[in-house]
DNA sequence: CTATAATGTGACTGACCGGTCATATGACCG
DNA sequence: CGGTCATATGACCGGTCAGTCACATTATAG
């Protein structure tokens, strides 16, 4: 935790600081994040930076606490529940807003990312978020097969693997698309992109991810719940 | 390249450097590898590593350079023709091969990982593995359109994003579960591990690919050309 | 106005880095 | 023996870093 003499600062010179500190994390990863280039962009002393901050970590835990608050605020907006929409919906949402996230503080994002890149930390922040992230798919996997969404026989935990290495992939392509046809400007800490979530509306956008789950739907779905092959075709078929 | 000195070096001793060597940019990304351990590790003065290699990035290319060849020589081995098998066969087989082939170098394996990792680099050799990978894959998917495995309205890009995706993480969830059972004793460079493609007749190993394939077939196969569902099913389904 | 506490400051410390260089060693040759 | 040449060595250089500290400045209170 930052100590008390920082939120003590005048708020203009405070989020500054913290400006300066999300561009420095979503540039370098953490081991070449420095703390003389922090202090040089801000236009304050070394001295003063551990007047805020009790060192490099406790910045650094800081951040992730603006990001994941951000972003917990930002996902828990319009929420479906997936017992009523149906799983795939459910998904596709849940990638939809996390894009929208991105999109909205894309150097915030980039703080998470950085960490995830580099970690010398106690037991390592980037297993426990991965580990949390294929929970979170695993459970959507067997609540999927319960509701007969997904195929049965299917291993919850390789689906959950298949479901994050897709969605972060099509969520990876999506942004690359995006960013390319983007003024490239640096966005401002905490800036409000409401519309933000328009760019899913964008028919190549929305066709593509369409395509995905619907990838994901025929490669996963529960074909017995869906129309089989009749005995008769199939053995057409075969001869 | 390293320096004639370096490959007058007797045998053992140009042997130790190169695994020290391997060891250390396995375990470390480029910016973090440290020469001054290298030759710590190694037992040789500071001054005689520079008589062997221009600087760090030439050790690096050396590196890589074994890397690559090592993996040309392993996965130019039974290789099938895309043609004549199928295109999701020969991907199973490619995904194989890599496989076998990280098992049987694991520690230059993560030479390249932690390449990609980090790259201060030219032009980003992380970029240029990346493009060629996904042109390899693009390729196999414009491949198996014209022969009908693949739907044919498929954006070629998109698939090939969601197969480098899909195989990949599959063959990481695989490497975890084979790598926790093992005794995790360093392997030694360019030691034989002839019979290390037999995991992947490890019953569960290919369960769970013979599943990855499945969803990846049902999900980008052609399904024009699979048995479809007939339009009187398709009716009661709508009722 | 003075006493006290809070805050600001940048030179400094010690550590590590990649890379250099003057010097030492030792092998081979005449 | 002397001369030459490839190789070995580690102290050293300039640089960057996180973090400290003695001191300066400012705000607050009595």
């Amino acid at each position: 935790m930052p100590k008390q003499t920082f939120f003590n600062l005048p708020d203009d010179k405070r989020e500054q600081i913290v400006q300066v500190a999300i561009d420095e994390f979503a540039d370098n990863d953490y081991d070449h994040v420095s703390i003389s280039r922090i202090v040089a962009r801000a236009g304050i002393a070394k001295g003063s930076f551990y007047q805020y901050f009790d060192d490099k970590e406790d910045l650094y835990g800081y951040l992730i606490g603006l990001l994941s608050e951000a972003k917990r605020r930002y996902m828990s907006l319009d929420q479906p529940d997936p017992t009523h929409s149906g799983i795939f919906a459910y998904l596709r949402w849940t990638v939809e807003a996390g894009l929208g996230f991105e999109l909205a503080f894309p150097r915030l994002t980039k703080v998470g990312l950085s960490a995830l890149s580099y970690s010398g930390f106690p037991t390592s922040i980037d297993a426990q978020i991965h580990a949390a992230t294929q929970g979170f798919y695993q459970q959507l996997v067997e609540t999927g097969q319960r509701q007969g969404d997904i195929a049965p026989d299917l291993d919850p935990k390789l689906a959950a693997v298949i479901f994050e290495a897709v969605l972060t992939a099509a969520g990876h392509y999506v942004m690359e698309q995006v960013l390319h046809a983007d003024a490239h400007g640096s966005a401002h800490y905490e800036q409000e992109h409401a519309g933000d979530r328009l760019i899913m509306e964008h028919p190549a956008v929305k066709e593509l991810f369409a395509r995905t789950m619907d990838i994901l739907e025929h490669g996963m779905g529960n074909r017995a719940a869906l129309p089989p092959p009749n005995e008769k075709q199939q053995a057409e078929l075969e001869s």
